[in-house]
RNA sequence: GGCCCCUUAGUCAAACGGUUAAGACGUCGCCCUCUCACGGCGAAGAUAUGGGUUCGAUUCCCGUAGGGGUCACCA
């Protein structure tokens, strides 16, 4: 077989050869061990939460080193990409503090631009580039086509992949592959240009020459020395429309972009062994891979389920749309990621997460179960410690998007609200009661009339009579003036004059003796001017509601009883 | 089904041959307390399993089981 003129006769316009583009992708100019990473997405959809965890070790990687950090749109499979999803992409991940040097940008009227000087950054525009390599590769006898018609083509695009794989009988799949694939190798340079004087499409395959029986060594960043069978198909490198698949994207793009740490999802482990035969047959440098091990949903069985598409909390939007600040959601990333980071955030208190060391040897292998109860944690700390400012800021921004009346009160009264905001906050032990924006309203609705209600009753046990007479006994000396300490005498005084035990101790040394406590009177307080049974210190709601604002609800509730 | 990866409490995880097997979240109890929240103290709760190697195994090796991934002209 005449392999330069194979490769003449399917790459006719390819005139540049891998030496060319040695030179128009020189080595990066950056200082001893710096790292170069890249996201490297598909423009499908949304951005996966569990997308974040290869993103943010990634970033990691190379700030911490000095390096570069790119991101990389892999738009090969137009069938599947969604317009749009590149810029949503990039927002999503930006509003995750994931920040790029360098690759896809949204260009000043929207759109995908180019920032730097390896690209172009989406591959879907890097096809003559790729046909260089593929040229070459043909050239060495190292890929060969195969061609189809187009008929054949188009009854391939009709059917369902996904379906077409599940109902697959892989017990005896095997040989037929083999046989197949031996067959499609035999070709002669005659048939070749039959079915190119046809206008038949081809795929370009990569003639392999391993052995599955044999291992090869490789290291992995995470999960240390694996043993891999050597490959033995034939995979496609370009597919019929001449866009490369993934694998040989990924080989000449991550050489000639530089990329010194492939970080990617265990998904692609599998694969490893075409990269390493790819790499090899290109004379590229293998880059160092670590992959993560896949975040886990808990299914209806009990059973560990990669978090997939549809599941609550897969799409990271959804978090904003919670009302998790993308602070909160990023620390909860960095406990799974290396877990000496909660010890190393109990130190340094007041240092960002950008400021932990982060460290490769300390990840995990296996994959984590998706936790709220950690992620609400992690965040009512993080909000505990803002201001009220901070808070009454971004609760109404929260709200002001995604609950509009909610936050059309914030803005109307953001006085109140701030304040609200404001109790049991600062100080060594503040209140943590907002895990999400999208508690507040629930911890402080009551403040503002238009949404107060009285939510809970009192309990059965108490007389109504009683309630009333402590209620009119409050009004009588109710004085917004008063400091807390005269304030709470009076709730003492209140309990008394209805024979209620006024001092917690003596109450509880005999609390057969009275039908109830001045707890008891600052729980019917509580619930004519807040509606609810539990809310933060009544002196502070006091004050801040105002003279007007809580008689009215007290006398309010006298009248139902 | 083949191949690959994984396995310490409900969850996330320390302990890189010798510990009473850390810690955090969650759960429960007590204390503080005008409720809740916070905080303090405490409790329950784990090395999947069977064999080796070793004076000694959570740690090393092999088997078994369980879980996950993958086997496209998708990434």
């Amino acid at each position: 077989m005449d392999y330069q003129l194979l490769a003449e006769l399917l790459f006719p316009n390819v005139k540049k050869t891998p030496a060319d583009m040695e030179k128009e992708y020189p080595p990066r100019n950056l200082p001893e061990g710096a790292k170069v990473t890249r996201f490297a997405p598909s423009p499908t959809g949304f951005v996966h939460f569990g997308g974040l965890f290869p993103a943010t070790i990634a970033e990691r990687l190379a700030h911490q080193s000095g390096g570069v950090f790119y991101l990389r749109i892999e738009d090969t499979d137009a069938k599947r990409e969604v317009t749009g999803a590149a810029e949503g992409l990039i927002r999503t991940l930006a509003h995750y503090g994931v920040c790029f040097d360098e690759g896809a940008v949204i260009g000043p009227e929207g759109g995908i631009i180019d920032k730097g000087a390896y690209g172009p950054y989406k591959q879907s525009q890097r096809a003559a580039i790729y046909h260089i390599y593929a040229k070459q590769l043909v050239r060495e006898g190292k890929a060969y086509p195969v061609f189809t018609t187009q008929e054949e083509l188009d009854e391939l695009n009709a059917t369902d992949k996904k379906a077409e794989i599940k109902a697959r009988d892989w017990e005896n799949e095997q040989d037929s592959r083999r046989e197949e694939q031996l067959k499609q190798r035999a070709f002669t340079i005659e048939e070749v240009k039959e079915n190119l004087a046809t206008g038949n499409p081809f795929v370009l395959r990569l003639l392999a020459d391993g052995n599955p029986e044999k291992k090869t060594n490789f290291t992995d960043l995470v999960r240390g020395n694996l043993e891999i069978p050597e490959n033995d198909e034939d995979f496609v490198l370009l597919k019929s429309d001449g866009i490369p698949t993934y694998h040989f994207a990924h080989a000449v793009d991550d050489h000639l972009m530089g990329t010194t740490h492939v970080v990617r999802g265990e998904e692609w482990l599998p694969s490893v062994a075409k990269h390493i035969m790819l790499f090899r047959y290109l004379g590229f440098k293998l880059p160092k891979y670590m992959h993560i091990s896949q975040i886990m949903r808990l299914d209806e069985n009990g059973n560990k389920k990669k978090l997939s598409k549809r599941d609550m909390g897969a799409n990271l939007d959804d978090y904003s749309r919670m009302g998790y600040a993308p602070e909160c959601v990023c620390e909860y990333i960095m406990t799974l990621l290396n877990s000496n980071y909660e010890e190393w955030h109990m130190q340094n208190p007041e240092k960002p997460y950008t400021d932990f060391p982060f460290n490769i040897k300390k990840m995990s292998v296996s994959g984590c179960l998706f936790d709220f109860n950690k992620l609400n944690d992690v965040s009512k700390n993080i909000i505990s410690r803002m201001t009220a400012e901070d808070v009454y800021a971004q609760v109404t921004a929260w709200a002001t998007a995604n609950d509009p009346a909610f936050g059309a009160l914030l803005q109307q009264y953001p006085k109140m609200a701030t304040s609200a905001f404001a109790i049991g906050r600062g100080g060594k032990k503040p209140r943590k009661d907002l895990a999400t924006w999208a508690d507040a309203k629930g911890y402080m609705g009551f403040f503002f009339d238009e949404l107060f209600q009285v939510e809970d009753s009192y309990e059965e046990r108490f007389a109504k009579a009683d309630i009333k007479a402590a209620l009119s006994a409050f009004l009588k000396t109710y004085d917004p003036a008063d400091e807390m300490n005269v304030w709470f005498d009076k709730i003492k005084a209140v309990a008394e004059t209805i024979g209620y035990a006024a001092d917690m101790k003596e109450y509880k040394a005999n609390p057969e003796s009275y039908p109830g406590n001045v707890a008891d009177v600052s729980m019917f307080l509580r619930v004519a001017v807040t509606g609810k049974l539990n809310s933060p210190d009544m002196f502070a709601v006091m004050q801040i509601l105002g003279k007007d604002r809580v008689e009215k609800r007290v006398r309010a509730m006298m009248d139902t009883l």
